[in-house]
RNA sequence: GGGCGGAUAGCUCAGCUGGGAGAGCGCCGGCCUUACAAGCCGGAGGUCGCAGGUUCGAGCCCUGUUCCGCCUACCA
């Protein structure tokens, strides 16, 4: 018996959080067997960045795993969560530039390789730190399986892939218009383009038509690309500049002649109907250019400058050329007007810096037959994105999806493997180093200096963490994984690349469902930021409150489709909730000190009626929290604990029980009960595990005999109510159920003694017909009467509230209805009325 | 521009396929009873965003509308 003991002292989280996650580690607890005969059940861990460290949404995000990981090895599956961390190219690439920098030095003067080795560096000391601070949340991984995408075995397996795609010919290179920051140095793909709103100008330019005669003017949000401009396109149908369309122009400020051309993606409306061609920084300018054939012309470089082509305005930063450009355009006349202008203004997601769309040579994924494909799987069944609603958004962009640029001109992360012969100029992508040219056999190679997108490694992780190419006993065991847990946030960078490139390496989707949660918000519902001050440290209220009451209320906040806002006032109240769980064991303590586990077990029908209540309430729970876990309902899983736990254990039936302990002269009852109250803690704790690990391991230790012992109630009792004749089966079921929850919440408020509420009305379904209304009237007194009730009063459905004393019941009574039996029949009879 | 979500008690939210408007916190009143005052019992408080419609009956279904939030997009 190791119970908390009875002397005064509250329930405190941090000694049996350490000493239980020790032992659990210790114990192998998280180990999962590829060998084993059970089913499995796997999920991969969201890897977070080696820069990162525990914030709101990592501990949203793994406490629901680890809530399913743990329902799931309950359950007798062989539960394999796997752990890891993302290089994250460029913020981790950043994060070590801005270290180099306070030391007063930078990547370019260490040079590629020395650069690389400090970054190494920096994430063996820094990269695990949001792992162990997991530790602390509780969380059930594997921990000795833990990957990292640049690892050994995961960099084979980008390599595998890359070149799979490339030998399909669903990876090419070429020189296109990308998104490009001018301070990572880097291309980046259109997702990692944040949009904002922003206040801007249309500038409105009259360009002269080269043999005088007239002119053309243009709007443009971007006055310094006009240096830039090869071209003016209007509407082929625009009849107002019909007569133009080939016409040539005079670019001012260059005086390079251009000509007018016709295109379909002019809208006639914006603006003037006629628009400049910038190919060379405009990603539709540059579809034109390529219809039309036009010439490219770089005015603004990589650095964010403008080029020796802008002539007298090279070298100036792109801002500062904006300004001088619409001073001398103004002073030449050529600005006709301008006007202020919304639009969007796109950034870099990791740096905040404005994007300049540069033409540059990159790799790209086609990614139509690969969407296709992840569309399907989807569509068919094969993977569920729940809730459901996240399935459209996944289809909207499937469906719109461009080809991904998937080089980075950074040095953190995976180096393409392509070479290029210095001789012959031919290009070899292989899987291991080519020592010569395959074509013309020189031995002077070049490998590509880009390195991959962080999210192609991330891409692969399902499978690569579980040894994909090769054929591992895990790969076969695991994959596909059972589920994964992700924020939306990263739906499309993540997921579906994830679905598209299991599809392709693996040939079978990477996991059965996804679950999206919502994001993590103050109490207010602003996003937390560090900006904001508004920020929550998971650590901190582990600190204050406990990881368990820190589970509970993530869990209690995680409605669907709904975003969670976090309050310390929460989580202190599922502290309380903590306490309570430990004084009810605390009260268990003081009252099975003397129970004898070799005395026989009373049958359950003959136990108190609070026992067989309770029993069936235990039962029920167990229910619907499997549901509950099983639809990703974590809300109700914490609901229904709760009030179970709390209002129908605590208050209710730990109240009752009290009486029959105490009574020495009655030894059978005493002894049902005290079975009773081990077989319901012991439900309890069970239950509450998954989501309040610590503590209920630590009170299920202490139980005398856990899981073993104590009557257990039937899982379904149907009590036989003759039907009333000439009563609809469907009607009767209906009117019982209200019947039946009206003997039972009257019986709930036997525990109220003094004032009792109202009970339910149970006439609403039965209307007009005087039988069935008499009928239920003389149900209900028998009802009432064998419940020991006293009378209970029938209403017609316009009838005001039943007087109170109506249900008033002495104190001390003993109960013989048969309970379990009547909630059974509701449930039951629900079935019917289905 | 397209799409999605939300609006229910002072606050945060739950309300499944249409039949009782609910929970937690906060507030008010009363209780140290074989665990827990971090507790127990009771109470007040809502035109379910607004306007129509369908229905015997609408928080829930339909139409319109307002206000928030988010995602997405190459109208310069």
């Amino acid at each position: 018996m190791s119970l908390p003991s009875p002397a005064p002292g509250a329930y405190d989280p941090h000694g049996l959080e350490a000493k239980w996650y020790a032992r659990w580690l210790a114990d192998g607890r998280f180990r999962a067997d590829p060998t084993s005969d059970k089913p499995p059940y796997c999920i991969v861990i969201p890897p977070p960045n080696v820069t990162g460290s525990l914030h709101m949404g990592h501990a949203l995000n793994n406490t629901l795993q680890d809530v399913l990981v743990r329902y799931k090895r309950m359950d007798g599956f062989e539960t394999l969560w796997m752990p890891g961390t993302d290089h994250a190219g460029i913020a981790t690439q950043n994060v070590v530039e801005r270290m180099l920098a306070a030391e007063g030095t930078s990547r370019e003067a260490l040079g590629r390789e020395a650069f690389l080795e400090r970054v190494w560096r920096w994430k063996a000391e820094s990269g695990g730190t949001i792992l162990r601070q997991l530790h602390r949340l509780g969380a059930s991984c594997d921990w000795e399986r833990e990957r990292f995408t640049m690892d050994e075995g995961l960099s084979v397996a980008v390599r595998e892939i890359f070149c799979r795609l490339y030998d399909e010919g669903l990876i090419y290179r070429g020189d296109y218009i990308t998104n490009w920051c001018t301070r990572c140095h880097t291309a980046i793909s259109d997702l990692e383009v944040e949009h904002e709103e922003a206040e801007g100008r249309l500038w409105h330019l009259r360009y002269p038509l080269a043999d005088g005669t007239g002119a053309v003017v243009v709007a443009t949000t971007r006055p310094e690309t006009m240096l830039g401009d090869t071209a003016v396109a209007v509407h082929p149908e625009d009849e107002r500049y019909r007569g133009l369309v080939g016409k040539t122009l005079m670019l001012p400020l260059v005086g390079r002649e251009i000509p007018v051309v016709a295109d379909a993606s002019v809208s006639a409306e914006f603006g003037t109907g006629a628009v400049k061609v910038t190919p060379s920084h405009d990603p539709n300018d540059f579809a034109t250019g390529l219809r039309h054939d036009l010439p490219r012309v770089a005015v603004i470089g990589p650095d964010g400058r403008m080029t020796p082509a802008a002539g007298a305005y090279a070298g100036l930063d792109r801002g500062e050329a904006r300004t001088r450009v619409v001073a001398d355009l103004e002073a030449a006349g050529v600005l006709v007007k301008q006007e202020a202008h919304r639009h969007s203004v796109g950034h870099c997601y990791r740096c905040r810096t404005v994007i300049e769309p540069l033409v540059s040579r990159q790799w790209f994924v086609k990614i139509q037959p690969l969407a296709d494909e992840a569309l399907a799987a989807v569509r068919d069944g094969r993977t569920r994105i729940l809730p459901e609603q996240w399935e459209k958004t996944y289809y909207h962009w499937m469906e719109n999806i461009r080809d991904w640029c998937i080089s980075r001109q950074i040095w953190w992360g995976h180096r393409i493997p392509a070479f290029t012969c210095t001789a012959c100029g031919e290009l070899t992508v292989a899987r291991t180093d080519p020592d010569a040219c395959p074509r013309c056999g020189a031995a002077a190679l070049s490998q590509e200096t880009d390195v991959l997108d962080t999210w192609f490694s991330s891409g692969l992780w399902p499978f690569s963490t579980l040894g994909w190419p090769e054929k591992t006993p895990e790969l076969a065991k695991f994959y596909p994984t059972s589920c994964l847990v992700t924020g939306f946030d990263i739906l499309f960078f993540w997921v579906a690349r994830m679905m598209m490139l299991g599809l392709k390496g693996m040939g079978e989707v990477p996991f059965r469902d996804v679950y999206i949660h919502a994001l993590v918000r103050d109490e207010h519902g602003q996003k937390m930021s560090k900006s904001k001050g508004n920020v929550i440290d998971p650590l901190e209220i582990i600190d204050r409150y406990g990881a368990d009451a820190f589970r509970f209320t993530l869990a209690a906040l995680a409605a669907q489709g709904r975003d969670v806002r976090l309050s310390a006032d929460r989580v202190e109240g599922y502290q309380r909730f903590a306490n309570k769980i430990w004084n009810a064991a605390r009260f268990a303590g003081m009252n099975l000190g003397d129970l004898d586990p070799a005395a026989p077990e009373v049958p359950f029908a003959e136990l108190a009626a609070q026992d067989r209540w309770v029993l069936t309430r235990l039962q029920a729970t167990v229910e619907a929290v499997r549901a509950a876990l099983d639809a990703y309902e974590f809300d109700k899983v914490a609901g229904s604990l709760y009030q179970f736990i709390w209002h129908e254990v605590c208050d209710w039936y730990l109240e009752m029980s009290k009486r029959p302990l105490l009574r020495t002269d009655a030894p059978t009852s005493r002894r049902g009960t005290q079975q009773t109250l081990v077989r319901v803690l012991d439900g309890v704790f069970r239950l509450l595990h998954p989501v309040m690990p610590f503590i209920s391991e630590e009170l299920w230790q202490g139980l005398p005999w856990p899981g073993s012992f104590g009557p257990r109630a039937p899982s379904l009792v149907v009590a036989a109510f003759p039907r009333p004749a000439g009563m609809p089966v469907d009607e009767a079921a209906r009117a019982r159920i209200e019947l039946v929850q009206a003997a039972v919440s009257a019986i709930r408020n036997v525990r109220g003694e003094m004032n009792v509420p109202p009970a339910r009305r149970v006439v609403a379904l039965v209307q007009g017909d005087g039988t069935a209304l008499a009928v239920l009237a003389a149900e209900a007194e028998a009802v009432s009467a064998l419940a020991g009730l006293g009378s209970l009063e029938f209403l017609p459905a316009d009838a005001p509230k039943p007087p109170q004393a109506a249900l008033a019941v002495a104190p001390g009574l003993e109960i013989h209805l048969p309970l379990a039996g009547l909630i059974d029949l509701g449930e039951e009879a629900r079935r019917l009325t289905k």
